[in-house]
DNA sequence: ATTGAAATTAATGTATACAAATTTATCCGA
DNA sequence: TCGGATAAATTTGTATACATTAATTTCAAT
C-alpha cells in the first residue's frame, strides 16, 4: 500500500469513528506535521477525501469534515434502500458455509466492541459486514459504490444518529444471515429493506438548525 | 467554475467522445503546456480522473484512458440495470409536461446528431438523456452515481461498442418519454431494463483479447 | 466598552526545483 | 545484423518557495 493509501485510510478512519467529528478543520500544514510530509502529499488525500464527501474544501478556506445535510443523509440511506436490497438475490447464489462463517465472526466482533463501549471498532464492524456482503453478490462497481455509501452512513450517523442508531441495529446482523443459510431469499431481501428503513428512521433531524431560518417569518410584525 | 473543474470537463469530453481513445497515455507535461497551467492543476485534474474510473494511473508511468476489462464492462452495465429502472417509480411522481418538452428536445439533438455524423455530440447527448432523467428522481446521491455510470459506459462503447452500439439505442429514447407521458410506469420501468439490456448486448466482447491468451492449450500438440 | 478599520498573522493556491524512476537511444561485441 | 549493456532523455514523485486570500489581532475613535 503506497504511502498516500495509508494516511488516507488513516484520516477515513478517524472520520467515520466519530474522532473527527463532522465540521472539524483539517488544516493542511498541521496534517502535513502529523504525517511527516510535505503539503503535497496531504491535498491530494484531501481531494479525494472532498471527492468521495467525506471532507468539503472551500476555495482559500480549506478543508473539513462533512457536515452532510438532512437532505444528504436521507438521500444515503435511501440510496442503500434502493441497492443493497436488490443484491440479496446475486448474494444468495454465492453464499456458501464458509461466507456464513465468515460473517458470524464479523458479528462476533461487533458484539464484543458493542459490549467492551468501543464504539469506533464497532461502526467500522457495522459498515464492514454490509459492504464485505455487497461483495459477495459479484459486482465490484455496485460494491465500491455500496462501500462508500456504508462509510457516508458512518458519517451521517455522527452528525444525526442517536446512540441507539449505533447499537440497535447490529443485534440482529445474524438474523439475515440465518435466512441466507436457509435459503429464504425473499424474507432475506425484506429484512435488508426493513433493517436500512430502522436505521433511517432511527435519525433525529431537527428540521431547522442555523440553516434556513426564516427571519421574514420571524420577526414579521 | 474553477480552472481546474474546466480542465476536467474538457479531458473528461474527450475521453468520453472517443477523442482520446482507450488506452492513450495522457503525459503531465504535455497537458500543463497545453492548458497552460502547471503540472500541479494536471496532476489534481489525473487523480480526480482516476478516481472515477476514467483513467488509470501507474505509479512512476504515469496516466493513461482507461481500457476497461470486459469484467468491468458488464458490471457498469448491470450496474445500471439495477438501478436505473427502480428510478422510474419516483421519475414518474415528479414528471411534467415541462420535463416532458425539455427531454423531446434533448432526444432531436441525438437525432440530428446522428443525421449529421457527429458522434461526439451524439454520445454526450444520449448519456445526458439517461442521467438528467435521473436526476429527476429527486436522489441527487444516486443522480450523481448514475451519471458516472452513464460517462463510464461511454467508455465501454469505446472499448467495445459497434457503430450500431451508438446509434441503435437512441432511436426510441422517445418511446420512454411517451410512457411517462401517459402514466405507464410499469411500462416505462421495463423499456428501460430491456433497453439498457440491449446496450449491454451490443458490445462485443472478444473473450480473449491479448490477457488470458491459453498457450497450452493453443500450443499443444 | 464597543465598533470599525488597518495591520498583522496564518492558511491555501500555484508554480517551480530537484530527486527517483522509467523509457529511449547509443554503442560495442559476437 | 542482432542482442545486451550502458548512457542519455524523458517522465513522474515530492518538497519547497512565493503569491494570494482569509482570519485574527491591534488600535483608535466614538
Amino acid at each position: 500500500m503506497s504511502n498516500d493509501e495509508k494516511i488516507y485510510q488513516k484520516i477515513l478512519k478517524a472520520i467515520v469513528e466519530h474522532q473527527l467529528p463532522p465540521g472539524a478543520r483539517l488544516p493542511e500544514d498541521r496534517l502535513s506535521e502529523a504525517f511527516g510530509v510535505s503539503r503535497t502529499g496531504i491535498r491530494k488525500v484531501l481531494q479525494r477525501l472532498a471527492l468521495e464527501h467525506f471532507v468539503v474544501i472551500a476555495r482559500n478556506k480549506g478543508a473539513q469534515v462533512n457536515h452532510p445535510s438532512e437532505e444528504e443523509a436521507l438521500e444515503v440511506l435511501d440510496s442503500r434502500i434502493l441497492i443493497e436490497p436488490q443484491l440479496i438475490s446475486s448474494l444468495q447464489q454465492h453464499w456458501s458455509k464458509e461466507h456464513s462463517e465468515y460473517f458470524r465472526d464479523l458479528v462476533e466482533d461487533e458484539h464484543q466492541a458493542e459490549h467492551e463501549g468501543d464504539m469506533a471498532t464497532q461502526i467500522q464492524a457495522t459498515a464492514r459486514f454490509h459492504y464485505e456482503l455487497a461483495k459477495i453478490a459479484g459486482n465490484s462497481v455496485l460494491a465500491a459504490f455500496v462501500e462508500q455509501l456504508c462509510y457516508r452512513s458512518s458519517l451521517v450517523i455522527a452528525a444525526y444518529g442517536t446512540r441507539s442508531s449505533v447499537s440497535c441495529d447490529c443485534g440482529d446482523h445474524a438474523q439475515l444471515l440465518d435466512l441466507l443459510d436457509q435459503q429464504e431469499t425473499k424474507k432475506a431481501r425484506q429484512w435488508m429493506t426493513h433493517h436500512l428503513q430502522d436505521i433511517k428512521a432511527s435519525l433525529v433531524l431537527e428540521s431547522q438548525e442555523e440553516q434556513n431560518i426564516d427571519f421574514h417569518r420571524l420577526f414579521a410584525e
